[in-house]
DNA sequence: GTCAGTCGATACTCAACAGTATCCGATACG
DNA sequence: CGTATCGGATACTGTTGAGTATCGACTGAC
């Protein structure tokens, strides 16, 4: 049962890894593998600085199994795109999700979480961002990536109007602009931890969020009126 | 796209430009038109997929120009990241300069000025993107864009404790977080900008800080309401 | 057990590009 | 003028990496 890894290829023991010695991994399994890969690689090595043969070698297979599953280098990005998006969105809504507290206080704790997220995560965070510029630079307005992150703005601002309405406090502008400045301010503040990490207390978002929803045309956190 | 040029070459026709036909430019004008075309060509097609042999004809040059300027494609990123991160902490200083009002009122106008100043600089915001991502991937702690940030940072942190005392308010945190607030919201509007410009409209940075701003735990101008 | 189809490995092609060596003409200086 | 130097053009090299053609082994069906 042991992977011995002497001097065989790297597909051998990919497969000792994935399902019994010289049984060939269920499809499904080789694309996981691949793209699990693709986002290490890509993330630490940039896009266009990693060939096939990196990502598909990290994976324990070669540029074959990418072909074969994601016919180009252009239909793997697309396939990661989808993929770490969905994961992001769910990251987002489960942070908003089942709390309960003053708006204040749930502000506080969502930046928490989107900060400790973002520390965790900083090699997904890096990949985003190349997502990011390539959805900017090519203006097709019906990209994967356009698409994944208008759905999360919009579950985002739901997520807002229902927890202003759970605690009966108005919010400071509509959620809609809300939810931007919540996506901005966690996109801003992850890079500035990247690259200066003294400059950004752990707190810091958290606070700006508490201190932006406590201030409500309607009801400040100590003035209810 | 040829203009109207029949045949001549491109070095030629640079020559023209630049000083009489068949005059050589000066060494400091081929070296500002490379720069000035690798931030172009740069930031439209990014760092990697641009061959020097783009920016160069761009310039109305061939490659030996870049070499014997900047020695490689890394010097001449390095030299640009030198150039306009330069140019960047200037506009930034120059808007928080010379405003005279409540720090409320000031924080809104700093804000619009940063919007539009993104907007018009679109693609050298992107750039910026990319030299950020490349400072935080190569860790080296002395490269001149984390510099250039950590310069530009402090000089913001000063600037707001001038316009605190100034104005005889309180800031809401130290000046050293809102100024890494500051630069994090410019950066992340910016981006929610580019890719989804409905979903930003102009006053909202100016907004956001007003709020943040006039929110301080001393004094609050009138407080909202 | 046999056979067809599939999937990934292997070995190529071909183009693009960073970098280099050399050349040539303009400028600067005697 | 004549000559040396300098800076950019041109032609070349080597390498890298995307994409392709083919091959062989495993799988699942009967």
């Amino acid at each position: 049962m042991r992977a011995v890894s002497t001097s065989r290829p790297d597909q051998q023991r990919q497969q000792d890894q994935l399902q019994d010695r010289r049984r060939r991994p269920a499809r499904d399994d080789v694309r996981r593998a691949l793209l699990d890969a693709a986002a290490r690689v890509f993330a630490r090595q940039g896009i266009d600085g990693a060939s096939l043969d990196d990502v598909a070698a990290d994976a324990g297979f070669t540029k074959g199994a990418v072909y074969s599953n994601f016919g180009s280098k252009e239909g793997l990005v697309a396939a990661l795109a989808e993929d770490r998006t969905s994961a992001y969105l769910d990251l987002g809504l489960e942070a908003v999700d089942d709390l309960d507290d003053t708006l204040a206080v749930r502000a506080q704790v969502l930046g928490d979480r989107l900060t400790a997220a973002g520390d965790e995560q900083r090699d997904w965070h890096l990949l985003f961002f190349e997502l990011w510029q390539r959805a900017v630079r090519s203006d097709d307005p019906d990209g994967a990536f356009r698409d994944r992150r208008a759905a999360l703005h919009a579950a985002v601002t739901a997520a807002m109007e229902e927890q202003s309405t759970k605690a009966g406090a108005a919010l400071p502008m509509p959620a809609s602009e809300l939810a931007t400045l919540l996506m901005a301010l966690s996109n801003g503040l992850a890079m500035e931890r990247m690259i200066a990490p003294e400059d950004v207390p752990d707190d810091l978002m958290g606070r700006v969020l508490a201190l932006v929803v406590g201030h409500g045309p309607a009801a400040g956190p100590t003035d209810a009126q």
